[in-house]
RNA sequence: GCCACUUUAGCUCAGCUGGUAGAGCAACUGAUUUGUAAUCAGUAGGUCGUUGGUUCGAUUCCGACAAGUGGCUCCA
């Protein structure tokens, strides 16, 4: 019998059936079949080794290929497993999956211990075991037999993973001395592997579960040859020069202190000027758009928080309350109760709908200490909320306004790597985790996917994320050190209005709830400013750089002009500083540039004769000669415009 | 909160197996008046995160606590 392939260029060649795909990448080249992983056999990554017996199309995977490097990693990760079970006989493994960066293994060490030490050696112990090229060896097998097999070995982790695997779907893998429960599939053997990191260690509870036993895990990567691992490493030594904590330190943007508590975040001299530009930048946009703004109190008494519905949900995350006069206060972890408030202030009617109050309020969120990180996660934080009281006729608008609101800041800001979350609710956490109204969740979930549908905005849709008042649209970044945040909120709130009994005199006369949106485009200053300190590299655009200009006078003979350089920026609104040391002009343009000051001046003999000025720019070598009155000119109209 | 690691001068870091610490940069003082990424010399700086213990003696070994870091859980 013989069969056909189809290829990926659209070509079909003819096989005799039981061929495997190895054979097929042979008959192409030496080569390819020399560095291919995995071949994709109509849609489906599946072994090379594995016999084929119907028409189909075929790919061939390499390194360079996401699911090619998924199996790459896997295998590693059965490799090291391998290495870990000679090393510690008897332990027992959970899953070790491939992840964005490489892979892990959760393993049960029972009472032993395995150190950072322990990671070079086993590093050695992998690199010998993959140089015998020893093959993955695929073995389908019943599931009563597989279950005997694990029992026997005592493993309750592979006869609970058993548990959901149906009979006739069962394989093992094996390679060398180790044997695993896998659905596959695997690279060849392991002589492919030729470059291996084990990066850390680190303790995950089984099946996610805080209840449950903590298990550890190692994570490492590795690469088909050590010229490729290098490159990774560099990339990393790279990423970490733009970690928003270390250039947070080196351009003196905040601090924190073991006084005043983890996660509180003092604004530096230079943090605060980031600051006051970006709320500059919001209560223009904002009173384009409509908002009012507003200014309310951090506490609150605990009855507002009963009314709101956030006690039974939020309490743990809130920092413990205060008795006053026989009353309980909280500090404030969120700013829409004291918002609704407002509303309620005075009466509405529809003509004053939409009703939008803006704040960039204080909230104090007790996090986890173990989740505290940098500017990202903190427990003080500056919101850049707002709150949109609407019809349901209105929503759509609204809710479609707040999102361009986020794109044009994004325009501003250049920030375009993000991923846009539709957050919805999980069916079986309502009356739990979310307000337990079954339709209203429905109904607004549709309705927010509608918005994102006509405004043609790609986005992805991830369950158990939403709020537990609605569900949300969410920004999601990566810092760095490639960890997940939300940046940006635009939130639907149907459960508040009616909890605080917010309502509007109608056309009619009756009376109504609003809808409230809940949105942050600029999420919080701490996040907001880790982000951008990280996505600018420490190298902020001239007008949210906390000095634009220094003045770097060559000699103090030139001490004067240099002076009346500095007072005209400085009349002209730009912020301007003057080098006067007694240094070589080299040091304080060296300094400038570590500093990564955006317009450095350079002022000798010859400028003050002219009545010139030598312009540097950051990072740019190499000067021009300019007229102050000209560069101001230039410099006020790239502030004013932000570019 | 859980697992692991880390904590030495303002910053970046050195300090083998226990005998109370060192460098570079920054700071300060003086000299130098300088042309596009580090001028030279000198001075001063630390109860080695805190706190118990072991020891004749602890920065070093052990415990507790705190903070930071990598993950897990969480994330309004």
């Amino acid at each position: 019998m013989s069969i056909s392939m189809q290829f990926p260029d659209g070509s079909v060649r003819g096989f005799n059936e039981g061929v495997t795909a190895m054979d097929v990448a042979k008959s192409i080249s030496e080569g390819l079949a020399r560095n291919v992983l995995a071949a994709r056999v109509n849609g489906k990554v599946v072994d090379l080794s594995r016999p084929l017996s119907h028409d189909a199309s075929i790919e061939f995977l390499k390194f360079d290929d996401a699911d090619g490097k998924s199996t790459f990693w896997h295998s590693t990760a059965h490799l090291m497993a391998e290495a870990i079970e000679a090393m510690f006989p008897g332990v027992k493994f959970w899953v070790g999956p491939p992840v964005d960066n490489g892979f892990y293994y959760d393993i049960d060490l029972g009472d032993r211990k395995l150190t950072e030490e322990d990671l070079g050696k086993l590093e050695k112990r992998m690199t010998e075991l993959a140089r015998q090229k020893n093959v993955y060896e695929r073995k389908e097998i019943s599931k009563a037999d597989a279950i005997q097999y694990f029992t026997d070995k005592n493993d309750e982790y592979k006869l609970d993973l058993l548990q959901n695997l149906a009979d006739g779907e069962i394989t093992l893998y094996s390679q060398g001395n180790f044997t695993d429960l896998c659905r596959g599939p695997h690279i060849p053997h392991t002589g492919f592997i030729k470059a291996i990191k084990l990066t850390n260690i680190a303790g995950a509870y089984w099946k996610g579960d805080e209840k449950n036993k903590m298990l550890t895990r190692v994570y490492g990567v590795s690469f088909p040859s050590q010229k490729e691992l290098d490159e990774y490493v560099a990339l990393l030594e790279e990423a970490k020069k733009r970690d928003h904590r270390k250039l947070g330190k080196e351009l003196s943007i905040y601090t924190m202190d073991d006084d005043v508590g983890p996660g509180l975040i003092m604004w530096l001299p230079n943090g605060t000027i980031i600051i006051e530009e970006l709320e500059k930048l919001a209560k223009e946009t904002e009173e384009d758009a409509g908002y009012h703004r507003v200014v309310t109190p951090h506490i609150a008494k605990e009855s507002m928080y009963v009314t709101s519905g956030h006690l039974p949900y939020y309490k743990d995350s809130m920092y413990p309350p205060m008795q006053l006069d026989g009353e309980t206060y909280y500090l404030r972890s969120m700013n829409c109760p004291h918002h609704h408030k407002v509303f309620a202030a005075l009466p509405k009617s529809y003509r004053d709908l939409p009703y939008r109050i803006a704040e960039y309020g204080t909230v104090y969120r007790y996090e986890q200490s173990g989740e505290l990180f940098g500017l990202m996660r903190v427990r003080c934080l500056h919101m850049n909320d707002a709150h949109i009281y609407c019809t349901r006729d209105q929503f759509e608008t609204e809710f479609r306004a707040v999102n361009d609101m986020y794109l044009k800041y994004f325009k501003i800001f250049g920030v375009d790597k993000y991923v846009m979350r539709l957050s919805l609710h999980s069916p079986d956490k309502l009356g739990i985790k979310y307000v337990d109204e079954p339709e209203l969740w429905k109904e607004t979930e549709e309705m927010v996917r509608q918005v994102l549908i006509n405004s043609n905005i790609p986005y992805i849709e991830v369950q158990d994320e939403a709020a537990f008042y609605g569900p949300k649209i969410d920004v999601q970044i990566y810092s760095v050190i490639g960890r997940e945040f939300t940046l940006a909120t635009n939130q639907v709130d149907f459960a508040q209005g009616s909890r605080f009994k917010l309502s509007y005199t109608t056309a009619d006369n009756s009376t109504d709830t609003p809808l409230i949106i809940h949105r942050a485009p600029l999420g919080t200053h701490e996040r907001f400013i880790g982000f951008l300190l990280e996505h600018y590299a420490g190298r902020l655009p001239l007008w949210l750089s906390p000095v634009q200009v220094k003045v770097l006078p060559i000699s103090d003979k030139v001490h004067d002009y240099a002076e009346a350089v500095e007072v005209a920026m400085r009349k002209a609104g730009i912020r301007c500083q003057l080098d006067d040391r007694q240094e070589k002009i080299g040091r304080k343009i060296r300094d400038a540039e570590l500093q990564k000051i955006p317009v450095m001046l350079v002022l000798g003999e010859k400028e003050a004769v002219d009545g010139m000025l030598s312009l540097r720019r950051h990072g740019v070598e190499g000067s021009e000669s300019v007229k102050t009155e000209d560069l101001i000119a230039a410099l006020r109209q790239e502030i004013d415009n932000r570019l």
